[in-house]
DNA sequence: TTGTACGCGTTATCAC
DNA sequence: GTGATAACGCGTACAA
């Protein structure tokens, strides 16, 4: 249409080579006019790269995620790519049918969220960049790890209520991804034992499958009936501290005069809750910003660092009062 | 590998043509061995079809929109197309670069909750089926729509508070989507002048940009510190419900008995907020799955509906009664 | 039942 | 400063 060669409107679209400006502004106007838009999929074939990069994470639904999901999009878009997002269900299965399904889409790179207990180093055929974030998988990998020192802060928080005078403490665990859940809750066993403070596996309650704020609930309210006293109790989510406090008003029991509770992620529901929720902050927005920042550097051959971590805070509110 | 021809193997892939047992055991088992995964981008070129789809909305972050985009993610997941997902932060000029963006990359198919008042219909260049979500254009475009009928909820929640004897409404409308937001504000003049109700400018609080639960807090307050009186209020999201409420409690008011309040969407927060928050529940998972559902059905060229319509449900709960 | 050859839209090389 | 052409990997018509 512009009176010129397909290799000279490439030229021009990518500022190769030479050409007039003349040429450039017939060229450049025609695009305009017709509403040109460049194949991404030939340009990909050609050059084997599709500005588009992949992030699979269990479940969108969870703000925690939603938000790591936000800024590396925000991130990616200003860089000019694509985004393919990919809920696991916390499915190992679906987990890896992603993986070779962002292969096949030639994604110039991966960010994961994973909840494989080993990932294996074949999961991509193609050598690009693929960034994990908050596990670390046993297998040793050529992989950047972005990770979250969430284990520290239940060991925190468990020394907290100790010092608080807590004696019989209870850690909720959600039945998903038993891998990071027992991580966890060895930071918690830890802390009890350095001081010397008795535990059996009952206190671990291992929620079943189910809406964590009900399932919570029950759960603490059969534990109480079946004998057991509590005076402080861990969670790993703030819906089950909400669960939690629900399940001892139920049983005449008060937060925190008789029972002291953390919650986890600081969601707004943390913050509302009556009493309010004392919890952990992990900074998603920055866990997800490293991990887009340090893919793209990747991705553009940039030497970048094997792992990063990023600190947790404890938030005290009500509830550990 | 297999000792056969490229084209043997492609029908074998795509089960074409003809070719013996023994071949597709022989071709398949190499497959699997080498981890032969196939090249999209190649096959986007030859077919002008890449197995994506593209999902643009306002903000992952609005669990609203989380759920609908995770309904998407697992309807598309199940017919084995990989999802792009844009935020337009409610930023028109994002959504058209992103519209232009999933032109490029050759998407199937495209499902939007857009932020713009019209949508062009040269949007995209090439002929893609588009779902329009919750927005229905001003201009007449060959778009599918999926509606919710919110407006139809505030207008009988309005009902409602005026019922059950309020007469001195307020209506919070978020600085966002002016579109969306003189849609609703226009159902609750409506029911207020259908009785009779005298209604001046002032009633319709518009925040300012920020975090909602502050701004409504702050807003209420200010709004009553300035001589007015209130005692029922209609927002159109739950966390300005749970400002309200708390803006309230400073001056002394109580909810429901001095004030009664409505929320938005049935989240979480609306559920476990003291007192529990009345709101409109209007079914993301059902909306998305429509959505999806007809797209897919759209891309395979299945005649669909113009129009699609999501009833909502009007939830009592505490802070109404 | 299998193989050959072409074309999809783009970029890179090289000749003019 | 510009244009012709090969190559990317796949799907398919047609030949064998």
């Amino acid at each position: 249409m512009a009176g010129v060669s397909v290799a000279t409107v490439s030229h021009v679209m990518n500022n190769t080579g030479r050409f007039s400006k003349e040429t450039e502004l017939k060229v450049k106007q025609v695009i305009k006019d017709s509403g040109f838009v460049f194949n991404n999929a030939a340009r990909s074939l050609k050059s084997s790269s599709s500005h588009t990069i992949g992030l699979i994470l269990p479940n969108i639904n969870n703000p925690f995620f939603a938000n790591i999901a936000s800024i590396v999009e925000s991130y990616t878009f200003e860089h000019d790519y694509a985004l393919f997002v990919c809920n696991t269900n916390n499915s190992a299965d679906k987990e890896k049918q992603y993986f070779k399904k962002l292969d096949s889409m030639q994604v110039d790179g991966i960010i994961v969220i994973s909840c494989q207990k080993e990932i294996v180093d074949d999961i991509v055929q193609r050598n690009i960049p693929i960034i994990l974030i908050d596990r670390t998988p046993t297998n040793n990998m050529n992989l950047t790890i972005i990770a979250s020192d969430a284990e520290e802060g239940i060991y925190q928080e468990t020394k907290t209520l100790i010092n608080k005078g807590c004696r019989n403490l209870v850690f909720i665990s959600s039945f998903l991804s038993t891998y990071t859940n027992s991580n966890r809750s060895n930071s918690f066993i830890k802390a009890l034992k350095e001081s010397n403070i008795e535990i059996n596996d009952e206190q671990i309650i291992h929620l079943p499958q189910g809406e964590s704020i009900i399932t919570t609930e029950t759960a603490i309210v059969e534990y109480i009936n079946s004998g057991n006293t509590i005076d402080g109790i861990i969670c790993t989510s703030d819906n089950q501290a909400i669960g939690a406090i629900a399940g001892l008003k139920q049983l005449g029991l008060k937060v925190p005069e008789d029972v002291k509770i953390f919650g986890f992620d600081n969601t707004l529901q943390s913050q509302i809750s009556t009493p309010t929720i004392s919890t952990i902050e992990r900074y998603p927005t920055i866990i997800g910003q490293t991990a887009a920042e340090v893919l793209m550097d990747s991705i553009n051959k940039k030497e970048v660092n094997p792992y990063y971590e990023i600190k947790c805070s404890i938030i005290e509110r009500q509830s550990t009062n």
